[in-house]
DNA sequence: AAGATGAACTTGTATAGACAAGCATACATG
DNA sequence: CATGTATGCTTGTCTATACAAGTTCATCTT
């Protein structure tokens, strides 16, 4: 029973690609771990060359749905459900899920051009309008958050017209039909700002965790630029990471001049 | 001027990537796109086959360096693309991708039974025996952060007897056949504490990133704890997110595994 | 019983060749 | 002048082959 349409215009490693995930989602009700037929034997079932079933093997495994060990074989590991990759939430999400009582204030909304920082996340104009928008997020009848998020005007216009101490992300969804779908993120640790501290009513010295964030809606084009900051004795960020083989494949220079150590720790 | 050495263990295409890495960064500084020379340029440059070229583009293009376009070339953004969704990655991985150096001290290493936390985050008994590995790391002749490592004593047998001030996670894969694959992580800002400022050289009252993580291997079974803590005034953490951890390479619904509407607020 | 050997597997690396398809440019044709 | 075409570039896909290197297991040797 050949699988693959060698007349289909998709590539063959893509066919096999995909019927590969489908077998693996299969077997991953099972216990144990799901070894694939080997490069040999998929070739000769499949009626293509090894190559090309290696192509297949490479994108399976960039996407982490199989290794690899030389010698023995390729296998779909044991996925806990759990620890599948961390998915961007929401700030409400989040307290919901911590079963945390959330009120959310809003500080601040202006129209203004979009500082160089800003425009440059956003990829827009430099001064093309943006709003700002200042809320203070208070969890268990504590301030915990500060947040200020950028918005393009072009793509929420008459923003001020809704209820902003609600949730954003659904605002942006169901009022802008802005499907929001990826996000990248800067963590770190810092003191609190004068400012920051008076909205939070805690003393100036103490650390919050600074996160800046981009989201992206589907199409890619960045939708929203947050700048916020979380009480570090109050909130602890949970990360899940997967481990592809793509970053392991990073050796040292071995060019003469910039040989400089940097094959180090763990 | 060939700079592949054909007589050296490691493989062409690494060493390729590695040039071309190196090549990209020094581009990187001058204005507009950088142009890579076209596969059979690199290939007859180098004296080996169009093959390897593109194994070595491809590693580039996995982890973000460069992106190819049909029928134009490959190219090296001004902006580096970054990775789809973050991956785990070890130290050592981190600090190649930004460029700095890396030298590692450990500071030290017992062999003891795990406190209760340790135990419950290895999933092993209470008591069963561990190693406790401390490390400073300095990152551009600064000491940037102490890591403290607890593995459990049946996974790494004789773990003292290798070079602890390399890459935990190449020793883990290499010698014990530990195959990293997940990791759950938690981040938190703090101040220092006295002995984490002494090591760090810092005072005591700067605000750290606190990190606590657990790492998986593929079968499932913990493998490390870690707690690190890094300088708040010189890293941040960078963290990709997305809706849906499955796949880029459209891949048709055929898969029973149904999307939770989980769309909530900002 | 313990250890060495070898055969038969596995994945990893590399070559040479072929054709398809997207892109840019020069050129000929209307 | 506008436009279609030919050509030569680029990356994308695929085949067939070869050897290297790691694993497993049966078998032979001691």
């Amino acid at each position: 029973m050949r699988l693959i349409d060698k007349a289909s215009p998709i590539p063959y490693y893509q066919q096999l690609a995909d019927l590969l995930r489908h077998e693996i989602s299969l077997h991953q009700h099972e216990p144990g771990i799901y070894r694939l037929p080997s490069e040999n034997e998929l070739a000769e079932q499949h009626g293509i060359s090894r190559a090309t079933v290696r192509h297949a093997l490479d994108v399976l495994e960039r996407d982490g749905w199989i290794y690899r060990e030389k010698g023995k074989g390729s296998f779909a590991p044991v996925r806990r459900v759990e620890q599948e990759a961390t998915q961007l939430v929401s700030t409400t999400e989040d307290m919901q899920q911590r079963g945390w009582s959330l009120v959310t204030r809003v500080i601040s909304l202006k129209r203004l051009p979009a500082p160089s920082h800003v425009a440059y996340a956003l990829e827009i104009d430099h001064s093309a309008p943006v709003y700002e928008l200042c809320r203070l997020r208070i969890v268990n009848n504590e301030p915990l958050s500060v947040q200020i998020t950028y918005l393009p005007q072009k793509l929420c216009p008459d923003l001020e017209e809704n209820d902003l101490s609600l949730s954003l992300f659904r605002l942006l969804e169901t009022r802008y039909g802005l499907r929001l779908w990826t996000a990248r993120s800067v963590l770190r640790a810092r003191l609190v700002t004068a400012h920051e501290a008076h909205l939070l009513q805690v003393p100036e010295t103490i650390p919050v965790l600074y996160v800046e964030r981009i989201t992206y809606a589907a199409t890619g084009t960045p939708v929203e630029y947050l700048e916020a900051v979380w009480r570090g004795d109050r909130y602890d960020m949970r990360v899940t990471l997967r481990r592809t083989p793509s970053v392991r494949t990073g050796y040292p220079p071995t060019t003469p001049q910039m040989n400089k150590e940097n094959e180090q720790g763990g």
